[in-house]
DNA sequence: CGCACTGTTGATGTGCATCAAACAGCGTGG
DNA sequence: CCACGCTGTTTGATGCACATCAACAGTGCG
């Protein structure tokens, strides 16, 4: 058996077509919350050992996603939460008649199926950008766990206010910023959050193409390529392929900031 | 003492500007959870009778906002969560540059502030749209309370996935939609929300002014404008001032699934 | 009653979408 | 090895949806 028969494999391309394949656990993975690199930044944040060890009692087993593979789609009933170990994914929606709104971008670190706990089913779809890991935390008995342990229910709940906060920035990005702005707000944002997770703020790897940033900020892949050339015109970022470099991250936020629309 | 006193007055016009007046809590009105109309859509949902009676000691005393006063604002520490209880609020975020974005429409039986809980300070800013009442629910002691009550937890919970997922509707519609699509959105969700609660589908007021709606659909309120003389014209909805008929219902559903644009 | 706010409609401008073409990278197979 | 097709990216030319600017009408509150 072949490494590759342990990744699930699927549509590569996009949200919508294809079907259903979920991705299959398979042999288990020993790493636990209690000692994983990630705990700061995930789901045990401030938990105490003790309290940690009963968490691992959840995970029953990580699994790998390859890259294009669904991790779970629009209508899954609810079983797990997914906290991403490695890699990277794109969550998104597709409407009745075919279009696709990415809705956000999720690293190493981050929660997935956040909005499934609403009707017990996924309202999005979650597509692996890379070959990715993902510690699966099924919902039940993390709802029971959490019971028990209110630092642990109270984590939970942050996640879900703070990726209310993040959506309600994303809408004031696509309502009021013209394109630049968008593009600017995106790698800065990308930058800080690469940088929480110990990773070069100044330089990193796009893991989506443009199309799909694109349609994260309400823009085509053209003017996000436009975008890019405008950037690299004023010497703030220098974007080659997939390759970013930020060259004056303060110069990014005075344009985000945006002061030059006075309103 | 003039009913005027009762109200907390404050700017009307915006979200930003003026400084901060806190709505004061006056004499406690009466009506608990358990003999609350809108126990079934708000937080209660499917507690037992004892349960919400113990949830009615959480919530002190309700007050009122009067019209364009300001329930929390942007950076205020949480305190309490704030089911609205008697007449309608928007939320919003104020850019850096002064840039305002509407993230929400409120009304009775909806929470707000449940973006506070992320970072222990309300992120965005709740503006009374007409004289309104709301249930103030200290954070702190839902915390505990719902500790002990399964249901309870699990309906806040809910609430908060709830709202990812309206978010991310709400990227869809303003990244992917056009304007006349993103106002018959607007309309039909606003329909089906009034209608949940008892009020007519076909007919209701609008209590925020085109500037608010457009704000919200990423659009200027001239656009707005067309966007309702469209709408009249195509025999789909008649919109007179803030009166809203809506005459043809699958209609706008049809519009909104936009199947004349095939992507 | 008068003034400020809100809503409507028309004329014009512009930022981004759309269409189009060329290119780079990359794996495949002859 | 290179030719080939496929995917993703870049850049240019053109068009359109919505923003902007402007004038006016309706509304309501002090």
């Amino acid at each position: 058996m072949t490494v590759h028969h342990l990744f699930v494999v699927d549509n590569p391309t996009a949200l919508r077509s294809m079907p259903q394949v979920r991705p299959q656990p398979l042999r288990p993975l020993k790493t636990k919350c209690s000692d994983c690199a990630l705990s700061a930044l995930c789901l045990p944040i401030g938990l105490g050992g003790h309290e940690v060890a009963q968490l691992d009692t959840l995970v029953a087993q990580r699994f790998k996603v390859k890259k294009g593979a669904a991790l779970f789609r629009t209508g899954d009933p609810l079983r797990s939460l997914y906290a991403v170990r490695i890699g990277s994914f794109k969550t998104g929606m597709v409407s009745v008649d075919g279009r696709e709104q990415v809705t956000g971008f999720h690293i190493a670190g981050d929660m997935l199926g956040l909005d499934a706990i609403s009707a017990d089913a996924h309202a999005c779809t979650a597509v692996a950008l890379e070959d990715s890991e993902v510690c699966p935390i099924h919902y039940t008995h993390l709802e029971n766990l959490a019971r028990q342990l209110p630092s642990l229910q109270h984590n939970l709940t942050r996640l879900l206010s703070r990726e209310i906060v993040q959506d309600h920035t994303l809408l004031m990005l696509i309502g009021k910023m013209n394109s630049d702005e968008r593009l600017a707000a995106f790698l800065l944002s990308l930058s800080q959050r690469l940088s929480a997770r110990g990773y070069s703020a100044r330089h990193f790897v796009l893991k989506m193409r443009r199309e799909e940033i694109g349609s994260y900020l309400g823009l085509r892949l053209e003017t996000i390529c436009r975008g890019i050339a405008h950037l690299r015109d004023q010497g703030l970022a220098h974007v080659e392929g997939r390759n970013v470099t930020i060259q004056d991250p303060e110069g990014l936020k005075h344009l985000v900031a945006g002061c030059h629309r006075p309103l």
